[in-house]
DNA sequence: CGGTTCAGTCACAGTTTGTCACAAAATGGC
DNA sequence: GCCATTTTGTGACAAACTGTGACTGAACCG
């Protein structure tokens, strides 16, 4: 596999400009959708339109490419197409749906009324059937991302966890970071959001870039140092001598590393 | 956003009238009208007739995305096509009736007698065939809608209810918020309204729109604080130390999440 | 070892939020 | 209806949060 299968490409609008259509500057970023289709020509086509329109877009172009983007990046909305080699689309989207609740878009080559039926049983929110026009697909994504909660920062959000590392306890009921021996050390939104990112995926090295993305849901800007900030406050909460880090370990060039086993209820 | 396909639209200018005269009670907003139907030429339509007559619209394509708006927003009517894909309208009305008793319209493209009386039957307060023009459809509306117990806000009210969470009790029998300690704390209405909007929804993030709804059935304004404010109320009678909120948390740049575990009895 | 690039952190500015005081509105009693 | 009381929303200002620029130090490269 020489392609890139599961690049991001479009940009976030620097606010007043860019977005096609969104007079809304409370939007904080645009919505991360990912695109899984087999067919390159497809991936391509849709990818530019979307980001055209102002959304950021990933690709996958089968099932295993697909979990691989949803755990490296916050996905707002998936655009499946029903048949992929291997797993089908059905029983990825059912298998999403198990265990998330991101929206999902199916596409399909045949305008079957009965594939849209199944399509919904297994928990799509709506279905596209090629060919389809680049407005019609974008209305829907619109209207299906408003419709499934308005808040793409929360798309991800659902049974409260609990997750305990070095001698610390995080709840994400409670939203509340919890040291050994009792005290509770607040966090503000982004501190929390970003630690939620690394404790999700410790023992990897993260990019800048895929943390803003994880905890901010945007993409960087040209120098973007707000990662680093954020993570030099972290570690003044969280690391016993904050001048050497423990827990999370700067990746010279690469990024940053959460590095304390993570035991995840 | 040309497209309304599921926020709210219309205003309602309520503002000075009220005084006196009135078969109408002191509405203090637009009531809010949920569309349910697979086809969205029909939601569409039938979203813009209704905003243009002064109601509150959101759209569901079908059952899922019905229940979803109705834990999302304060729902006053339902206008519910009999056929869907999926769950059909039919079971859909039963199960709303069974845990709730908020109007439903039944919209059915036959006409036939039949489906009217199973319609009636499953709980529906009205019925109207398609095709049908906006005038009939709002005339049933505000029909039923004055049928139904006149105020739109209290519409979901039915059995008492009683939370528990934290330390306190919530009674909606009573409406009163019970200690650990037996003692009584007073909760303006709405204060009562907000914490019901919270207990119902609890470890969720609420944006101010939404708790606006939620509580007040109203839709924000341009530079709306009033949730701010009453959120700070309601601290000062909630929390232990209100410098440092452990029960309604901020989001920043979210909204407001109901961190503890609520026992819904 | 010197130059270059990358990372840590501080100070600052732009937003967002907390909250007080006050006015408008609703409520209740007469 | 009229006035006292309570409740609710608004404006204003302080505090908190986040991202950016600047400066400094550390890591890499040859």
């Amino acid at each position: 596999m020489t392609e890139p299968t599961s690049e991001t490409s479009g940009h976030n609008n620097s606010g007043t400009a860019g977005t096609g259509s969104g007079y809304k500057p409370a939007m904080s970023a645009a919505p991360h959708i990912l695109v899984v289709d087999d067919h390159r020509e497809i991936r391509d086509l849709v990818s530019r339109a979307l980001s055209r329109d102002g959304y950021r877009v990933s690709t996958a172009a089968d099932g295993r490419a697909m979990r691989k983007a949803l755990v490296d990046s916050r996905i707002d909305l998936v655009l499946l197409d029903l048949m992929l080699p291997g797993e089908d689309g059905l029983s990825l989207c059912r298998a999403l749906r198990a265990e998330s609740n991101i929206p999902v878009i199916m596409l399909t080559a045949k305008g079957d009324e009965v594939d849209r039926v199944i399509g919904l049983e297994m928990g799509a929110d709506d279905y596209v059937a090629k060919p389809f026009g680049s407005r019609e697909l974008i209305a829907r994504i619109r209207a299906v991302l408003r419709r499934s909660g308005e808040a793409p920062a929360s798309a991800h959000g659902e049974r409260p966890k609990h997750y305990r590392f070095d001698r610390w306890a995080l709840d994400t009921g409670a939203r509340e970071l919890l040291r050994d021996d009792g005290v509770t050390v607040p966090l503000s939104t982004g501190e929390y959001d970003l630690l939620i990112a690394f404790a999700e995926r410790p023992q990897r090295v993260l990019s800048r870039e895929q943390l803003l993305d994880l905890a901010r849901g945007r993409s960087a800007a040209a120098f973007d140092r707000s990662i680093d900030t954020q993570v030099s406050r972290l570690r003044k909460k969280l690391e016993r001598d904050p001048g050497e880090p423990k827990i999370i370990k700067t990746v010279w060039g690469g990024g940053y590393m959460f590095t304390p086993a993570v035991e995840h209820k």
